[in-house]
DNA sequence: CAAATTGGAATGAACGTTCGATTTGATGGT
DNA sequence: ACCATCAAATCGAACGTTCATTCCAATTTG
């Protein structure tokens, strides 16, 4: 997650993250993070401006990772359907396998606390940008209703977000089967109606 | 939004939520409530135990507004269908009538700041409770495949919340219009198969 | 005038940040 | 092989500020 990091460095963004999860921005003190994390405060000024540096920096690592392995996943399919199914199998695997880093973006992403100028990595060096070329695409050959595409990745990721809160707070189990369900049914929400045969 | 407090109290609530909103719970400091909302420190811990209590207190005032406000809408369907639509467009309704209250809940639904207790009250007081209700007997009537119903809920908030989120952030417009389409196609989402003739 | 309410200075703890001292490890001269 | 040198890395005590909370005098209420 965090590999263009040196040791010092990584430390403190890892360390950074299970606090700000486990207690609060709030909570997370310097000393805090200087104690857990076995750097020194003087020394993690060395390496970061300040707190505020920190989490932003935090962000961006964490919305790069994210974007990267999602844009991974929509290589894999060859079909729109495909790639649809892949890319969201991935956003869901990151809640799964990256619960911090995907509960500390969903926690802060509206947060006057990450500059707005790290907030646009989502669009850059995230996976919004291409999910987004990836639904222009079904609407004009016809997969698609015609709604405004980001409005429609929006939807499909609100959808899967919701989700995964639920179940990592405990409200259900999230079993593959019922995951792919929900995947389906994201498609199936936006499909133009004479799509319906190639359903299965 | 709160009726059942006194003026000092409404005072300071109204004020904390337009501090959390515009700055951050970490900026959010007593000084600046005081300040801001024209009670003194020394009567804010008149009527508030601590910080954490108001902040405790705002979130359930909140959630048991946005309760009343959603149940009132289902109230006024006749069919599922009817419902349905009522519900949901209540739920926009909100985000767009009060955007600072929808905006608190958002944002600190999973904060450790809040209580647990206090969290609880979604179920108790809020509008989860009747939705849930709503949907099993969807399923029931056959109008909704047999996914667990909470499942079903989540991912229909999900979806409502993100494009209320991006729209707050000024990535796109949103009209009437494509509310509509957005609640139409979460219908269409979950929808049993053979229901389709009795769509539109 | 007693009780309830209000105001804001005072308090002590905790915070982010700074700074000078100390350690480390690479380099080059003997 | 040994040591001298030095810049970079590391440390943690110290600093000044800000914070939540308390306290009590002043004021208002009934």
């Amino acid at each position: 997650m965090f590999e263009k990091y040196n040791k010092v460095q990584r430390a403190v963004l890892e360390t950074t993250l299970n606090i700000i999860i486990r207690k609060e921005l709030q909570a997370t003190s310097m000393s805090l993070i200087a104690k857990e994390s076995g750097v020194s405060t003087g020394n993690i000024y060395h390496y970061f401006q300040s707190k505020e540096d920190i989490v932003n920096e935090l962000y961006k690592a964490i919305v790069t990772f994210n974007g990267e392995y999602v844009r991974e996943g929509l290589l894999q399919g060859r079909t729109i359907r495909e790639q649809f199914e892949a890319g969201w199998n991935r956003v869901v695997e990151l809640g799964q396998k990256y619960p911090q880093g995907f509960q500390f973006i969903e926690q802060y992403s509206f947060s006057p606390y990450i500059y707005d100028e790290v907030k646009q990595a989502v669009y850059t060096d995230g996976w919004c940008g291409p999910m987004n070329k990836l639904y222009e695409e079904a609407i004009q050959q016809k997969l698609f209703i015609p709604l405004n595409p980001k409005l429609m990745v929006q939807m499909h990721y609100g959808t899967l977000v919701y989700i995964l809160k639920a179940h990592l707070q405990g409200i259900f189990e999230l079993t593959g089967d019922s995951v792919q369900e929900v995947i389906r049914s994201c498609w199936k929400a936006v499909q133009l109606a004479d799509d319906t045969i190639t359903e299965r």
